[in-house]
DNA sequence: CTCGCTATTGATGTGTACAACATTAAGGGA
DNA sequence: TCCCTTAATGTTGTACACATCAATAGCGAG
């Protein structure tokens, strides 16, 4: 019986599957796959060395979690995210990122501040050498960080659906410009050294309005940015 | 690559996907597969006229909405819900439900409302010929109803996905006695009765909180049937 | 009688050919 | 020239055979 430590290619079938996912998720998240990129299950098939059959089921699971559109005879599509739909989920995260404190929440560990810690160190050295895919993983990082504050399994997974959801739309606009760039990191940095010292002293429910307000002032500058009417705030008519 | 690839709607395939997803959905939240029950790919493929491959694609859709845990070589089993997984369930719903009166919510229409009537006159039908399975109906049918009160899609979809989770817990407990299925019968007319109300004033944010305080008080119910630890309120410890 | 190895069995997972579908370009008649 | 028809082409969706895996019954050694 020959294991290989080095070649980690005979993998369990379901852990190839979430590796496959995660990676095809991080390239549309980073825009690496653009919105309305086609792509193709022969060719993705191939470059993940499996046949169509379970990246088929790769795909079929983005397309449930609205990043991939695909069309019989057609094609398989990243989608775009409307205005509305981003409003939506914006709305529905600020609402969420609350629960994220208050909901099965656990003491902030040593462990949990110390990489809240470098996150904010790294902010600042962001904001020397600026670089937007660098700065994306860095939010997606401190994300996730900041999920591990509730043990609420439900609560996690539609959070983090909701984040990958739309995460590429901000990506999108902030990559623009660089002045916007800069901007916004430096947002992000102050956001980051206000959640640590909350973190620090204990107040959770000081971190979740903290990040709730920066939700906010987020998506008011993504629709300022894109031109757009100012978001509705409670009642549709 | 500019025309949005999102506008088309759903075809053949599509619509046969979802009617087989919300056919043996239906069965496993209506206990037709009770927890543990095995079920073959193979048999439930030719019920429903097709083969394994589109069949494959809704169980796994059902496995990644917890209804489902497929093991390789093993097989496909209806899943069972552990008491820490229902009771984070029950505390989020407890908190979406508030959402859904309070977010993107529109106006209830008199159609809406002529609906909630109609459900408040069969519950009090109900509590003179019980059945726990028309019971279980009609306490989705008044989910679905009152989830069109909101717009917000993510919502809408993230708040499904939890109720369809756990309701056939409830609904085993529900279907235990004959006494408990009349007492829960009755707390179910009056809660309708009293959303209905609330409906007619047009007063949403007192239908969220009804409808909170009865999910809790209906959870503290199931713990105390199951004779399990009291329920946390909030922190872990 | 007990333990352990092995062949068998039946399940999910995968590879591949083919069908269904939509788009596009070519061709022919008015 | 225009427009309708139709064949060609490439894509997703489906069917089916086969591979892989895990549980189990059978069997033989101790």
């Amino acid at each position: 019986m020959e294991t290989d430590p080095l070649i980690t290619e005979p993998k369990r079938a379901r852990e190839r599957f979430e590796a496959t996912h995660a990676e095809i998720r991080a390239r549309i998240v980073l825009l690496d796959y653009r919105p309305g990129t086609k792509l193709s299950e022969a060719l993705l098939a191939e470059e993940f060395a499996m046949s169509r059959t379970p990246m088929r089921r790769v795909l079929a699971r983005l397309e449930d979690e609205g990043l991939l559109s695909s069309k019989h005879g057609v094609g398989t599509f990243v989608t775009n995210v409307e205005p509305e739909e981003l409003g939506q989920v914006y709305r529905l995260r600020k609402e969420l990122v609350l629960l994220q404190t208050s909901l099965d929440v656990v003491p902030p560990t040593p462990a949990l501040v110390a990489q809240m810690q470098e996150i904010v160190a790294r902010a600042k050295t962001l904001r020397i050498t600026p670089c937007a895919r660098d700065f994306s993983l860095l939010d997606q990082e401190m994300f996730l960080l900041l999920l591990d504050l509730t043990r609420n399994e439900p609560l996690r997974i539609m959070s983090k659906r909701l984040y990958f959801r739309t995460t590429r739309i901000w990506l999108q606009q902030v990559a623009g410009s660089e002045t916007a760039l800069l901007e916004e990191i430096d947002v992000f940095a102050r956001e980051a050294a206000e959640i640590l010292n909350a973190l620090e002293i204990g107040d959770l429910d000081a971190v979740g309005h903290i990040r709730r307000g920066h939700i906010s002032l987020s998506f008011a500058r993504m629709s300022a940015e894109r031109g757009s009417d100012p978001p509705a705030n409670g009642y549709i008519r």
